[in-house]
DNA sequence: GCTATGGTTTGGCAATCATCGAACTATGCG
DNA sequence: CGCATAGTTCGATGATTGCCAAACCATAGC
């Protein structure tokens, strides 16, 4: 018995795998349906409809109602945070959720990984942040940094401001190694989509590349 | 099915209010052993042998063998990170768990939660630092507050590189208002501490101040 | 109005799991 | 060696809860 909020309240809600793959899936911004999150994770639509309510209720997703619809999202950044908070600790746990590398020479190159990219070519971007110090090995944007990627439309400082994490590793499926992940993997994930240097097809992790476009994209880690 | 870790497995472990008190026990860094985290939370020897032992294979937890003893304290800042991380969320759900405020004066003015201080006088300390600009209202610290606290012993910069937040706003048990948290907390509770200004006797939570003590606090957030 | 679709609610079954006591192992002390 | 303390393992039990199907409510389009 100790003050404080109750956080085995919401790490249970967490704790059903459902839940848990629900939440994963809105981590990339749009909200979605109760049906497509049923078919996101298999199970009954009246089964996700009783979890959705209670994660509703719990404040981890909002509804928004349109016409005949209900689309969730995630309630707010700190929610966003936590689930980022546990892929860490989950991942040192070992319990993968079972699946080979992807074997499709295009999903090896370059996917979506929630709201940020995976792949040899996201692996090799932050290869070269770490070899160039943009990003130190311990996870911080260094000053050089935090200026190099000003002058390429990432503004740093307000980024930090949201309450994800700035930077975080995410392990990679198909390469083992790491990629960038937390608020400023999302952001240039996202800038490189608004530049029109990348784009991804409905219902297709893949993520293509304009010719230009990934040559410009090699130019942000190559130099010193 | 997608890849990425899997988290359910490591939040439905928190998720069980045991396993959720024991860690919280454990954050402010002192080992325990499994009968000190039995009488923590209210439960048999056996009970929590079985939780820590699942805890463990995890990799929330590590344990230390001394003698006949097994001491278990948390396994690494990713986890002290994720429990922090999960607090805000869990305030917004409602669910706190029930006790109603301190009535010991000691314990309004001053008392530990967690790693860090609570009570009226953290309150004004935040109040302060958000008065004098060390830390801006939506969590971070300013480059003034980076250079004011340097002076006083603070070093924001090696902070910053724990993985666990630098500046996290926790809601005060007892006023109702937000008290500082995350890593900058812990440091300043624990500087207090070794400048002899804040001491507690075991098994309290309240934080007594020497008078000179109480004096020099007021100065780290009183000026302009 | 009627019908199709999206979503919620209800009832019940099955499986999981937290808990305990009791038996057991390991360490320390004399 | 004998005894006490710390901790683990095991089996049984009771409660929780995840899940589905079927009935029900709500919106959209005709």
């Amino acid at each position: 018995m100790r003050d404080g909020p109750n956080i085995s309240f919401v790490a249970a809600l967490i704790g059903n795998p459902a839940n848990a793959n629900m939440l994963l899936a809105l981590i990339p911004g749009p909200a979605l349906t109760a049906t497509e999150l049923a078919n996101e994770v298999g199970l009954t639509l009246s089964t996700v409809s009783g979890h959705l309510a209670r994660l509703g209720e719990a404040g981890l997703v909002q509804v928004s109602r349109q016409g005949r619809h209900r689309y969730y999202r995630l309630a707010d950044p700190d929610v966003v945070a936590l689930l980022e908070a546990l892929l860490p600790v989950a991942e040192r746990a070992g319990h993968r959720r079972t699946r080979t590398g992807p074997r499709d020479p295009q999903m090896r190159k370059a996917r979506s990984c929630y709201d940020h990219m995976a792949g040899d070519l996201a692996v090799r971007m932050l290869d070269g942040f770490l070899a160039t110090g943009i990003v130190s090995p311990d996870g911080e944007v260094t000053d050089a940094g935090r200026k190099e990627l000003g002058t390429r439309g990432i503004d740093i400082d307000r980024l930090a401001q949201e309450k994800r994490p700035l930077c975080r590793f995410c392990l990679d499926w198909s390469e083992r190694r790491n990629h960038l992940a937390g608020s400023l993997g999302a952001a240039i994930f996202g800038h490189f989509e608004r530049q029109g240097w990348a784009s991804r097809r409905a219902g297709s992790r893949i993520v293509h590349f304009s010719a230009d476009g990934e040559a410009e994209i090699e130019r942000w880690y190559s130099r010193g």
